[in-house]
DNA sequence: AGGCTGGATCGATGTCTGTCAATACAACCT
DNA sequence: AGGTTGTATTGACAGACATCGATCCAGCCT
């Protein structure tokens, strides 16, 4: 199981659709702060849409003009989040997205079919 | 200005099926960016969700226990992002969605229909 | 066992960010 | 004009973050 409905889930529609309370966004804040980063987003996006569902570290460390440590750090903070989760198999390790977690951010992001038509939406 | 549809959109169904380029993933990092902070979150969901589509600053401040100027601030790096708008209205300032970028960002999340069955799929 | 390669962790450093008090700017109201 | 209230800007500062080199751990191969 994945640590999701403890407590938070299931209630929230969304963040456009109700104001969100302090510990809703508190939980949600470090989601989006992961993904803040053209790093760990282009990491994201490789390892989203690796052949297979995953991919090899010693396939993403060289896509980058950065250290192999700095590379480690971000998939670390990636992982953290909950955005991406990480398999050792023999000498490597390979990482896959955890489609849950970008879900609910996509979900969150999405506003509610009666949405109050913005005003002033002229243009 | 917000740097939209000047050259980037249309191209990218999503961060998930795709790997994204570097000018991609630096156009998006800032917009994650301004979504990571707890503070911005909350100004957000307020600003969305607020009667008639706007939300006056004087109902904003008072909601944190933070300084006004800081309120400000947050308020500032979302209009930046262009998550946000702003209109001066006599002596009061009202803020609105930007929908088109929070449509954006949903829409970079979400995965295509074909996702690729993540293997481990189990549970 | 000893050596080698892939990856993570540690410690240090420069930059960015969130916060505040003080101040400036804008619009209203005598 | 002068005072008052709402909002933005400035300057300062502590804490967080991205990055690196050095080092360590895990698994492979003689």
């Amino acid at each position: 199981m994945l640590g999701q409905d403890d407590d938070s889930d299931g209630c929230c529609p969304g963040l456009l659709s109700a104001p969100l309370d302090e510990a809703q966004a508190a939980e949600l804040a470090p989601l989006f702060k992961a993904l803040g980063d053209p790093v760990r987003l282009r990491l994201l996006s490789m390892i989203a849409s690796g052949q297979g569902g995953e991919v090899c570290v010693c396939d993403l460390t060289p896509a980058f003009d950065l250290s192999q440590p700095t590379i480690s750090h971000h998939l670390k903070l990636l992982r953290q989040a909950g955005l991406i989760d990480s398999e050792r198999r023999g000498t490597w390790v390979y990482y896959r997205l955890v489609p849950e977690t970008t879900d609910r951010l996509a979900d969150i992001l999405t506003r509610p079919a009666d949405s109050p038509a913005p005003a002033g939406a002229a243009s």
